[in-house]
DNA sequence: TCCAGTGTATTACGTGTTATGATACACTCA
DNA sequence: TGAGTGTATCATAACACGTAATACACTGGA
C-alpha cells in the first residue's frame, strides 16, 4: 500500500482498483466528512498527478467523474474548487449511502440473510462499543 | 436482462460484471439457500454453458472458482457436485457475509456515518419495505 | 473393449478498460 | 505576455474477459 500526502490531503493508492476510482472516492470521502472545506480550491490536475506519480490523465478522469456528481465545480484557467452548497453535498452522500444500502442488502439476502439477521450481524459488530 | 434456466437453476446475466462472476454467485446463492441440495450434480462444463450461451471456458472459470472455495467437488469424468459436507457450506455463507459486512461498514465509515446512524438507516428500510 | 460424456489444458484472436507519455489548445489572472 | 489552469487528442502498452477451436485424460455403461 503506497501512501501519499498533499497538502492536507492524504491518498492510500493500491493496484486492486482502478486509480482515478480510489482518487475519486477517497477525495469524496474526504469532502463529505468536512475535512476539505466547502468552496475550497483542490490540487490542480498536474500538482496532483505529479504528487501521486501518475499522469496527469487519470487524475482528469477522477475529477471529470467528481464533477459530473456535482461535487466539484470546474473553472478553466482557474482551477477545480468543492462545491460550495452544502446541501449539494449532503444530498451527495445520502444518495451514496443508499446506493452503499440496497447493495448490500442485496447481496445479504441473495445469501439468505433476513433483516433481522442482518441486524444482529451488525450488532455484533459493535461488541465492547457504546450501546 | 437474460433469464435462462436450466433444470431447476435459473439464471440472470447481463453486461455489468463478467458473466463468470455472475454464474459463480447465482450458483453459490442457490446452494447457500439450499435450492441445490448437498452432493447434487450441476451441470456439466458444455450443458451450461450450451444453456446461457457462453464458452465452455467462461463456464470452467465459475467452476473453479467454486471449488476453490470448498463449495464444489469436482470428479474428472463424472461431473462436478455440491458439497455434500453441511459444515462447509455453511463455513462458506459466514465467511462470504463477514467480507460483505466488513466492506458495508468500510464504505460507511468512510462516509462519516458511525454504527449507530447505520442502524438507524437500517430500521428506516423495515419500516418503509420496499423489499 | 469401446465410446459417449465428463473435466481440463492450450492456443489464437478480438474487445474494452486502464494507464502512460507526449503534445497541443483554450482560458484566466497577475 | 507568461505562468498556471482545464481540456483534448493520439499512440502505445498491459491486462481482463470472452470466444472459438482443438486436444487430452478420465469414468462409467453398453
Amino acid at each position: 500500500m503506497d501512501e501519499r500526502q498533499i497538502g492536507s490531503l492524504r491518498f492510500q493508492l493500491d493496484l486492486s482498483q482502478p486509480i482515478y476510482e480510489q482518487i475519486l472516492q477517497q477525495m469524496s470521502s474526504a469532502v463529505v466528512r468536512g475535512e476539505i472545506a466547502l468552496g475550497e480550491k483542490i490540487p490542480s490536475v498536474r500538482e496532483l498527478a505529479q504528487a501521486l506519480k501518475v499522469t496527469p490523465n487519470t487524475v482528469m478522469h477522477a475529477y471529470q467523474e467528481m464533477e459530473r456528481s456535482g461535487l466539484t465545480e470546474t473553472r478553466r484557467g482557474q482551477g477545480t474548487f468543492i462545491t460550495s452548497s452544502r446541501e449539494r453535498v449532503e444530498q451527495f452522500r445520502s444518495e451514496l449511502a443508499d446506493e452503499v444500502i440496497d447493495a448490500f442488502l442485496q447481496r445479504m439476502m441473495a445469501l439468505g440473510y433476513s433483516l433481522a439477521d442482518i441486524r444482529k450481524l451488525l450488532e455484533r459488530r459493535q461488541g465492547g462499543g457504546s450501546r
